[in-house]
DNA sequence: GCTTGACTCTGTAGTCACTACAGCCTTTAT
DNA sequence: ATAAAGGCTGTAGTGACTACAGAGTCAAGC
């Protein structure tokens, strides 16, 4: 394969990147990664360029950012030019979600975990967390 | 509808439920909801029994169980009789989980901040995420 | 008894963000 | 010249639903 100092397979890119290969093509077809040029026998060809975008929704995407929120970002690069307060300010909404979910989650294992000491330990059929799940009343309802 | 004292339709479980009635369908499909008996004319026809069944699937999922976790779950209720120990370290294993995932997520929101935080707000088509993001080292690697 | 309208039926396809595979082709090194 | 490694396309599967389309069923009012 043809690796110059500057273009590169999609192997290559996968192991700086730590994007699979799979993953990179499937990011090339729903659109957030460009159609790169191909070599004569058809492989994709990549260059920095490459490197850096596939970077940057690879560290979105640990961000928690969805692939939609990750068009958007890259648009306002992309075609615009963005301002810096434009994406400051989707980064704050992200974070606010990310809050959120904490929150959700926090109230689950202490739910989790007050049902659980219920629990008699015992090896016997009757366990407050079954009667609990199938109890009428909400008893179960996530308290804050 | 012959909606006695004791049989309803799926409507009705869905409305006492909360769960939509494609979802009802779909837990039976996929076998943790039984097939329920049938009208004359094919209508699916509920009992108590389902709609608690249905109520510890929900609650079960609410609480951020797996598909396969309340099998597992309600394979000890329905199956072999289950003892209070088993259930206890289920539920132990997935709060857990739970625990690490909040873990996860608060060093997530934290790194969002950080990098929200060296923005100037500025009108400017220069913003140290974008920057940060297309970094080749990784300033943005989710930091403890 | 008939019509109306609300309800339910099955089956298929779409969602998100990948992952896995089959069967073939290209490139590079020996 | 050939073998090994890597790449290509296209399809299907994951989990937990959701959204139809087109047909059939039920209860109530007239």
């Amino acid at each position: 394969m043809a690796q110059t100092m500057d273009e590169f397979t999609i192997g290559a890119l996968s192991e700086n990147t730590g994007v699979k290969i799979e993953t990179i093509r499937y990011y090339e077809k729903s659109g957030i990664m460009p159609n790169p040029p191909r070599s004569a026998g058809g492989f994709r060809m990549y260059r920095e360029e490459h490197l850096n975008r596939l970077r940057f929704i690879r560290r979105c995407r640990q961000l928690g950012f969805s692939m939609a929120e990750i068009e958007g970002l890259l648009g306002l690069v992309d075609d615009h030019g963005y301002t810096c307060s434009e994406v400051r300010s989707l980064t704050m909404e992200h974070a606010d979600m990310v809050k959120q979910k904490i929150k959700d989650l926090k109230r689950l294992e202490k739910t989790l975990r007050s049902i659980a000491s219920q629990c008699t330990g015992k090896e016997v059929p009757d366990c407050p967390i079954i009667d609990a799940l199938q109890d009428p009343n909400d008893r179960l309802a996530l308290q804050s």
